[in-house]
DNA sequence: AATGATTATTAGCCGAAGCTAACTTTTTAC
DNA sequence: GTAAAAAGTTAGCTTCGGCTAATAATCATT
């Protein structure tokens, strides 16, 4: 027999079976919680280096809201997932993944807001909810997103 | 003088003051991740207490896909910050307050899930995905997916 | 070239949220 | 009613991501 077939042998309700489905989504948004504050990280890392020319961790704190101490900590972290490189003092370049990465991020950020401005959300509430769920929104909900707002 | 009047005296790009609000969504977005997991037990336990009676550890663990010692640590944040109530070896209980919390959730997910599938996002990554977005969506955005759901 | 201001790093603290291993309590089966 | 199974707890470990305080390096001004 199944490991779980009859989990809820007493008491069974309506539904399908959502448990199961249930799950894996909470997995899956855990998974996803893993990445984002890198995927912050380098998105804005990208946008300094085109609008600045460079990346200086002063900088990077000032965007983020945090302080320098807790760049250096990401930053450690960034260069030891291989997306960034940095020398001790000297500003921080992205690997080919990190400029990938960024890249992908931007891309989906701009979807997000697209979408949001176009669905009738004024531009600050817009941003803010978009820094948020840009992290938790699936390729197949991207492509809805962005269907959505070139259509409308 | 202003504290930072000329921050970007040198590279002042053509945007025009997208830092500032940049900022506050980096801030608003960590605030918001601080209930993340507060919010999605509290919905859970309600739905248990609802399905099946009793909200027990070790069905909250199941159905979050976490260990009985993650959710026993979980719950001791729960009932410190006054949202359940529980006995040693005893069964979980919602406060008024973790009731409230819950209901809002669960309504909130509802919309959010509403407004995946009436974009045409099917079930399964509908439900993935709005239990990532719920915790990330204001209460202009909330009204907005509402409004799209109930009209198209 | 010296010095003061700015920037960056390091050390060390904290809480959240995960885990395994070990133990206790409760429930179930016989 | 006892023994086995299930459920719950506790202890202790880890990583992440925040912080302050202290130190070190770089940069700018003269
Ligand atoms: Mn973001
Ligand atoms: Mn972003
Ligand atoms: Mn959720
Ligand atoms: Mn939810």
């Amino acid at each position: 027999m199944s490991t779980d077939e009859n989990l809820a042998s007493e008491h069974q309700e309506s539904e399908a079976r959502p448990a199961e489905a249930r799950v894996e989504a909470f997995i899956g948004v855990r998974e996803a919680r893993r990445s984002e504050v890198a995927e912050d990280y380098v998105e804005l890392i990208a946008e300094l280096i085109h609008e600045q020319g460079e990346a200086r961790p002063v900088d990077i704190a000032a965007r983020m809201g945090v302080t320098a101490p807790t760049v250096a900590k990401t930053l450690g972290r960034l260069a030891r997932d291989g997306l960034i490189t940095r020398a001790k003092y000297r500003s921080v370049f992205l690997t080919e993944e990190g400029r990938a990465l960024a890249k992908e991020c931007r891309e989906r950020h701009e979807i997000v807001l697209r979408f949001l401005l176009r669905l009738g959300l004024d531009p600050e509430t817009a941003e803010r909810d978009a820094e948020g769920i840009e992290h938790h929104v699936s390729q197949r909900t991207l492509a809805l997103f962005s269907d959505f707002a070139d259509r409308n």
